[in-house]
DNA sequence: GAAAGGTATCAAGAAAGTATCAAGACGGCT
DNA sequence: AGCCGTCTTGATACTTTCTTGATACCTTTC
């Protein structure tokens, strides 16, 4: 798998068994591959949960004590796109074939190797990565593309230092908070810094006259005075 | 199958396949299915034809005479997107693993059903509906066509050498993205120069004079200065 | 409203990062 | 072996970014 780039969150993944014993493998395998686990024992709890926690990637026992099985892949499928494996002890084909057309988009037979479960669950989310929109940050005439690094104002591309996207960066995580400057100091230069303010205020002066329509009234990068800096968030 | 909108082409799958028995087999089977099967029995055909034909899914045998299945799968993975489905006789976990990790879209171990084939490919393309991009790359009077490895600029074809073109390869499919120099010298030379800039410089210089009107201000291939580089996308 | 502390801006030198040329090393090929 | 194209390496010129100090401005407090 990819290096995971900082500031994407870690994939959630809903587990859907009635076995407890097999919930508790999975949770502790998927874990400590980095992934955030929540689980279900049957069908309705997992629709519900499918609801509430929006996961990225969707593991279903075909038999339920509930549900059929085809039946909860067909409700998911009515609003969620987040791929589903299937696993399930059942061999027959006619099965396989039910659960994919319904709209599965994998069929693992137990007992399954793990490897192979981690495998196909990152290709499960390697294919949707990039159908997903991007978070991008925007306020005012500001876009912030933290994925592409990228820095809109008014559509035109604007070029930053690295410490001052570094900055902007730091503002733009914690939009609408005031960051103070012992904060931001020790955020970018290291806590050795932390008494030398003034660093900080050139490269905030440089910023604002990059990405203010009017640097000296500022109406996105906003000083707290004897505080730190904000930058405004949209309502 | 799902009813084919009018107007529609029917899905292109390209099968690879050393035994002329199951080529012929599927290509009776996909055929009357409503597909348009294309035939390669090695490796090195397979990936002439996946660039000549672009098909919208391929069907891959990994027991070739000539490839590594692997090594096929990731040498499509450079340039196209389209499903890739596994058949092989292999059993073992390792090869799933492989295969799937070097972005397989699917696995299936001979002997396999066929409507359990037919409805793995249904999933398949159901899940790629309208997101299959056009895999030439175009910005500027850049061109770049990933499949056939080809590269022109004012429409005038134009040589590259294999780590300029891998550097730009890489450069495309991240197009519009900052790329670390971390990152590309990663990808290109292994984690071991990951601290060593000068080597790429030397090639990005080189890449510019062969693509850039005037290389001394580059409007495609991009400085981030600090931070690495990144090929302008088109709007 | 004046003083004190905090903030903004400018400009210049230092430091870090980048571009380019060219020579030699390397590897595949006939 | 000798040729070819390609890759690596070193030297050097160039550009951008960072830091720093001087100075003017603003805000808070009394």
């Amino acid at each position: 798998m990819d290096e995971l780039k900082p500031g994407e969150h870690p994939p959630r993944i809903l587990v859907v068994d009635d076995e407890a014993a097999i919930r508790r493998l999975l949770a502790t395998v998927l874990e400590s591959s980095g992934f955030v686990v929540h689980l279900a024992e049957n069908g309705s709890l997992g629709l519900a949960a499918a609801a509430a926690v929006r996961p990225d990637l969707i593991l279903l026992d075909l038999g339920l004590p509930d549900l059929d099985g085809v039946e909860v892949i067909r409700r998911l499928r009515e609003w969620s796109p987040a791929p589903i494996i299937v696993l399930s002890v059942r061999e027959r084909e006619d099965d396989k074939v039910a659960a994919l057309d319904a709209g599965a988009d994998d069929y693992l037979t137990k007992p399954f190797g793990v490897p192979e479960l981690l495998a196909r669950i990152r290709g499960s989310l390697r294919r949707i990565v990039g159908q997903a929109p991007e978070p991008v940050f925007r306020s005012g005439g500001l876009e912030v593309d933290l994925a592409r690094r990228v820095v809109r104002v008014a559509d035109q591309e604007v070029q930053l230092t690295p410490t001052e996207y570094e900055i902007l960066r730091i503002l733009v995580t914690h939009a609408g908070k005031v960051l103070t400057h012992r904060q931001l100091l020790s955020r970018i230069w290291g806590s050795s810094h932390l008494e030398q303010p003034h660093v900080l205020r050139v490269n905030i002066s440089n910023l604002r006259h990059k990405i203010e329509s009017d640097p000296s009234r500022p109406s996105l990068l906003l000083t707290e005075s004897g505080v730190g800096y904000r930058l405004r968030a949209e309502p």
